[in-house]
RNA sequence: GGAGUUGGCUAGACAGUCGCUCGGGUCGCAAGACCCGGGAGGAAAGUCCGGGCUCCAUAGGGUAGAGCGCCAGGUAACGCCUGGGGGGCGAGAGCCCACGGAAAGUGCAACAGAGAAUAAACCGCCGAAGCGAAGACCCCGGUCGACGCUGGUAAGGGUGAAACGGUGCGGUAAGAGCGCACCGCGGUCCUGGUAACAGGAACGGCAUGGCAAACCCCGCUCGGAGCAAGGCCAAAUAGGGGAACUAGUGGACAGAUUCGUCUGAUCCACGCCGCACGACCCGUGUGUGUUCCCGGGUAGGCUGCUUGAGGUGUCCGGCGACGGGCAUCCCAGAGGAAUGACUGUCCACGACAGAACCCGGCUUAUCGGCCAACUCCCACC
């Protein structure tokens, strides 16, 4: 069976095309460490997106640090999110911060993410 | 034991749970599941050199430009490495050096200083020579002559990063390679060394100050771009080429021409037709050949992509860098980008830091730990 806590390639947004989508399209939240922008999609599940620059947090150790970190809280968080497309997006603050705050910040986001999405759905 | 030098190794460990990725296997139509194995670095970094590999260019030669620069080796190659020479630093082990040419030419040297490259008299030293001269002496027209001037002088002082060989003796009015000895320097010869160079001999009285990371000269090397290289597959939309079929009228234009015309979906107007304005008519707007084939090519996908100047062990050659033989191993290959997260235990409480086509170097960053060789000091036998 399926791991419940998995992170496969289809939980990835991978063409540009669908960041630009989520860019353009989605709904926007965020802190001084990251931002999170949140769109419906047509997959039936979740899936993340992640843009950590150079110019945000700084040297290739540091992002890889981030992407894992976002990435593995996300994992854990999945089971329980709707079908939105989310792109996490680095933010200076993430430079320094600790890895207790790294993970906080995040779920309070992803959460707050869903939360304006589901609410915007139309009710139809 | 302490202080130090050089070279090398290492870069938290173990267990469990949840994940990611590549390879192999089993099952499955497939999606995938399970099992086994691999999964960042010594610098992966800076992108500073050198190669491989691709594509483009290329007869040969020259110029420009760039780089390099003691000698000999090593290497695919190098600006790297090894050994040697020379110079400098250190008590020593050792460390450091862009270390070719300044009698080819041009140029530069702040401040200080009299003078900075056809040398130069500020203080000083001299008073031999020439001129002047207070004065002294005596045999009364001679001798001496402080001092001054013309001058001589590179010993000494002082300035400077650097002052036109150094030390000593002789010499001299004082001095000076003016002479001599030793040292340094120069070309010549001899000896050793593959060479850089070293040692020696007689000769030369000293010529050639420094800066070439100033221009420059000499010698050697160098085609350009880079994996977003390059190769393959290939939607949708627009556009290109061709064929068949269909279609009215007039004009323009183009081509052909026997100058009568003929041909043409090249363009324009009208018409026809489709669509929109809820439907129909008018009207307005807008669109327009149809089908098929071919080639280029974008998104996207595949490839290049990891077996290599490869690792380990051992033997042989070499002072060494390194080379050769044999055996053995396969040891990251991602792609909006894997190599992670959590829990527990332990300790010396963990630095700098993340592969992106691949190698060889250099440079820079780095908490520490370990090993070996060597040097100096102290203590003991």
């Amino acid at each position: 069976m399926t791991g419940t806590h998995s992170f496969r390639p289809h939980h990835r947004l991978h063409a540009g095309a669908e960041f630009d989508r989520v860019y353009r399209q989605g709904r926007r939240t965020g802190d001084n460490l990251f931002a999170i922008n949140a769109l419906d999609n047509a997959y039936g599940h979740a899936r993340l997106g992640m843009s950590v620059s150079y110019r945000s947090v700084g040297k290739a150790v540091r992002r890889n640090y981030l992407r894992r970190l976002i990435r593995e809280v996300f994992r854990h968080a999945q089971p329980a999110l709707p079908a939105l497309d989310y792109v996490v997006t680095s933010r200076p603050g993430a430079r320094e911060a600790s890895e207790p705050d790294i993970v906080r910040s995040l779920e309070r986001l992803i959460a707050e993410a869903t939360r304006r999405c589901t609410a915007a759905r139309p009710t139809s």
